[in-house]
DNA sequence: ACGCAACTTTGACCCAGATCAAGACCGCGT
DNA sequence: ACGCGGTCTTGATCTGGGTCAAAGTTGCGT
């Protein structure tokens, strides 16, 4: 559980661990200072919604830690996700007033929050904040279309190994790799957070895992700890070039 | 067939169709007549490539008339449509130098085009330009997401109903409207298209599209001449909340 | 006018993934 | 220790959309 105290450590933009990775990644130090000014942080629970989509949104800010997932639902209940929000992952669109998203925490969350017009003043006046926004928007448009690509073209088996390959390449920082150069990681989502992003159900998010570990893709402890003994193999079973280089 | 003529008449930006929703829509006449000076225009015939996705890409620019798609191809063949370019929409990353997926023109297609590099510099001086892209990028993200939706949760019937709908609306300003107050478009895609598009096979496009024709949600002359005798039932169809509103 | 090529429709059959159903596993609170 | 709820796995069956095949339509070039 998180505490005030867990939540004063990070109150430095200066030893912000997103500091050079998220919207304020390009400002000046005095830029940071004005943003120091305007930002609160705000910490969420594993399962609790961050926004309902529709909602007036007052705030835009950055993931800190943690991990959301941006969905859209039908109104019979199909739901699908639209994005995976790590650390650094900016939420929130400067100039439209409602959500057009939930947003829920997948774990538990912690987020620099900034009030929206204060922000969008800033904005207007730091051009390194707006580029360096724009810079994250068409990256993340990148990332949506090649999520069309998953979606409209890859089997149940590729989703799944694309699903497993972004996660282990995105972290890629943070996860260890043992002595023989395997790659390991845990899962951040249930298999139903990754039926809604991949566009299948559980079960067959479930058959395809218990069929990738079979066949010694991937080995699993648990339910959520990944190890992969070969990238290369993985990316194959993604259907992406799986070109040489290791973990190109 | 286009020729220098035809060119010229747009050659003024003051006169130019897309002048108000381009990427230079909020410019002023002088950072418009910076524009000016580095401009040009190319033309395309239909089915002709005009990126080709990896290659280098020395320039950037705006959809005049014409449309063109965006898509993304497996090695096996596979391919998904990613984008639907229509006048005015932005083509080109700037920050990025080669293309990260086909461009290509479906129907003749004329496009103002600019030096990367010029470009580039001006961006980083008129911040009007990079406010619109970060504006027309951020649209094209939420049409992106909206697509995830269609590609993972949709069945063909709302998938074929989602696409009529969004092209009814999209160019809602150009389409006839009949005395009965029915919409008239033309489909401006094949078949095959429709199914990169769509993630489904041209087969599977064309039953639903008969399908959609003979319980009468939409009228059809010759293969691509489309009237939507009610628009809230094509909504319907598409899953979308119909919201009473005509044409909300 | 004709013939070819591109596009489209329609039919028959099949299969990947959905649906329905039953347990297994795991952590937690009492 | 136990029971309970959330998560996950696995099996049996069904079905929407894919695949394969054939024929219809349209327009264009000669």
């Amino acid at each position: 559980m998180l505490n005030e105290r867990s939540l004063s450590v990070s109150q430095e933009c200066a030893e912000c661990p997103i500091r050079h990775r998220a919207v304020c990644a390009r400002c000046e130090t005095d830029e940071l200072e004005r943003l120091e000014e305007i930002k609160y942080y705000r910490k969420f629970e594993a399962g609790q919604t961050v926004i309902w989509s529709g909602d007036r949104m007052d705030f835009v800010g950055s993931v800190v830690s943690g991990i959301a997932t941006l969905t859209q639902t039908m109104e019979d209940g199909r739901t699908q996700m639209v994005g995976l929000l790590l650390p650094s992952d900016f939420v929130g669109r400067p100039g439209r007033s409602n959500a057009a998203y939930d947003v829920v925490a997948t774990t538990d969350l912690v987020m620099c929050c900034f009030r929206k017009s204060p922000f969008e003043k800033l904005m207007s006046e730091t051009p390194h904040i707006a580029q360096r926004l724009l810079e994250m928007t068409l990256d993340e448009l990148d990332a949506a279309r090649e999520w069309m690509l998953v979606l409209g073209r890859k089997t149940a088996r590729e989703k799944i190994a694309s699903l497993l390959s972004i996660i282990a390449r995105r972290d890629a920082s943070i996860n260890m790799t043992t002595a023989q150069g395997n790659i390991v990681f845990d899962l951040p989502l249930t298999r139903e957070a990754m039926a809604d992003y991949l566009g299948l159900t559980l079960e067959t998010v479930s058959r395809q895992i218990s069929a990738l570990r079979k066949d010694g893709v991937i080995e699993l402890e648990g339910k959520r700890h990944v190890t992969v003994p070969d990238m290369s193999r993985l990316l194959e079973e993604a259907g992406d070039d799986a070109d040489g280089g290791v973990f190109a």
